[in-house]
DNA sequence: GATGCGGATGCAATCGATTGTGATTTCTTG
DNA sequence: CAAGAAATCACAATCGATTGCATCCGCATC
């Protein structure tokens, strides 16, 4: 129990303990590693006065004498979309994982949203000397850069697309076998005019409507419409249902960028009075837990987010100890529910 | 062993920098700092070599020195609901919008995920001596480790309740009036009988679910139902289900805890068979964007996450800077839309 | 020409923990 | 009993940036 001091913090440093146990700051640094160079009578006489006066390591002069500082950065780039991303239910449930899975491991996260002004925004995170590594959370449209510190700083993951001749260690899903399969459904349903919904400037999008897009043309239909949407969560749904007002007679199937675009497009159809999947299937992509929440439940292609998240640290930890790690793409699955 | 590349960082010290520059280093100090001590000429010289060469000091060592470290430390206690919690929305939103305001005010962000179970929990992070300050997201069942920590350690702010008394500075909505104002408008709809979704043992649901009971008694009504429902992703649906099953006949209004267990509720009634607001009327609490995107819409509790986050940044701003700032609760408000 | 003043810079202590090296003591062992 | 081997600990250097103080120079003033 640790009682109220008549001082506010009367032991800070090793020297004050060092001097009330009358040893030398170096031994009772020893003793509280538990080093085996020290008397474990002294070591155990040290434990506990530091235990009875609360007494903890600054952490900053631990980190600056060993270059260690037992924190991963979590970035998340936000090159298009400049409007807060953090609330994007992908980005949490990732996050939440990678927090997790660095807990376990006993390493601190330290979360940044960045936008991307700066040209050196990612050499000004890798090289402030506060990391041991970085998890990239998207690659944004910021390939370049990632590409550029990647070739000189290993400790370094990011989720998202691996490209022909990549440096960078990227975690993934296979997302243009994802946008095949989504579309795939829909046409052996009997769907013939699919529109995409998605931005396509962030690579990981792009994929998925290449996959629509390859889909369609294999069966000989004619090309997917492609509906931008936006994930800045107020314009959103007024976005999309623009889109359904303008489009929805010339469209009979809809895959969707994302679950949170798909929800919000059973939103907007709901309020238009299309019934889905009667009128209108809707497929969607992540299948984040809220995919089981929704009325009706989505039919959508499965990114293992555990799995991913895992693999990023596992991958990220390979490189912090010198070993290399390859970038992996996990293979998506649909899930079929009830909206397609 | 880290190969030694010629070029790899070749000026990683403010001391490599000085010789370069044909100055000490105290002089590079108090140039890239645009102190006025230098003389302006050198003191561009300094910074364009600094630019040439991508230098950046390490902040280890700065903040050794400075005994500043610019980082804000957000903990979330999971004393109870042990299991992953990031994942949800509530705590995610507010999440995303204190990392806008502290990335705006030039702080980072250490997360960290806690299960209290050792007794010092708190007392380890405020002072391992890597943290400007801390605000927690929510109490838990921990309000005596924060007060305990509290008393001692002042820029310390807290998302929860306010109880008579309380020494921490916590931001956060009337609960009491929350819950009342959610049974209040069911009550004036007819319904009799209100089962209360939740968990109590955080005080922030306790106290919503204190509201619920309150107004009940005031119009004379039969004592509410109270139905637990842990907020563990994988297992709520069911419990829920299970909940709705065995006692919905004697119900005819629900009271949901959270916006999350409102929406599992609205799917749980749909695969019943039960209509919403028809057959039994259902309000949520919080107001998060998903409250927009049910069917049917979410009538709920707003709480105002957006202006709450900003008040827990401007608390802990003035904690820091030694002013002191109260506690303070905003007023919830009634937001109906069309799930009751 | 000596004094004074302010501007610009160098010097060295400092933040607090870690760790290699060496000193002292105690224990072996031939 | 002497010499070497452990065992234990103190000393001091180190991580890299910051900052109070001393120093040096140039120039104005008396």
């Amino acid at each position: 129990m640790t009682d109220a001091q008549p001082f506010d913090r009367p032991v800070r440093t090793l020297a004050d303990l060092a001097r009330l146990a009358g040893v030398s700051a170096g031994t009772v640094s020893r003793a509280l590693a538990d080093k085996s160079l020290v008397n474990p009578e002294t070591r155990r006489r040290i434990q506990a006065l530091a235990a009875e006066h609360g007494f903890r390591p600054n952490q900053m002069a631990s980190r600056l004498r060993t270059q260690r500082t037992g924190v991963i950065g979590v970035v998340v780039p936000l090159g298009h979309e400049r409007r807060q991303h953090l609330s994007d239910p992908f980005f949490m449930t990732l996050l939440g994982h990678l927090a997790d899975a660095l807990t376990e491991n006993g390493y601190d996260l330290m979360l940044s949203r960045v936008i991307p002004d700066a040209a050196d925004w990612l050499e000004r995170i890798v090289d402030s000397g506060m990391l041991d590594g970085v998890l990239l959370i998207g690659q944004s449209d910021q390939m370049e850069a990632i590409e550029r510190v990647a070739r000189r700083y290993r400790p370094l993951v990011a989720w998202g697309s691996v490209l022909p001749g990549q440096v960078h260690c990227a975690i993934g899903t296979e997302n243009i076998a994802g946008g095949k399969l989504a579309a795939e459904h829909l046409i052996a349903r009997g769907v013939r005019r699919i529109a995409f919904l998605g931005e396509l400037r962030a690579p990981e999008i792009h994929a998925r409507y290449a996959g629509v897009r390859a889909a369609v043309e294999a069966a000989g239909l004619p090309a997917p419409l492609q509906l931008d949407a936006h994930l800045a969560s107020d314009m959103m749904e007024q976005e999309i249902a623009a889109h359904m007002a303008r489009h929805i007679d010339r469209i009979d199937g809809i895959v969707a960028g994302s679950d949170v675009l798909a929800m919000t497009t059973l939103r907007v159809l709901a309020d238009q009075g299309m019934s889905v999947p009667g009128d209108v299937p809707v497929v969607g992509y992540d299948d984040l837990p809220l995919a089981l929440q929704t009325v009706p439940r989505l039919t959508t292609v499965k990114q293992d987010i555990a799995t991913g998240a895992r693999a990023m640290v596992d991958a990220l930890f390979a490189r912090i100890g010198g070993r290399d790690a390859p970038s992996m793409v996990m293979p998506p699955e649909l899930v079929i529910r009830d909206s397609a």
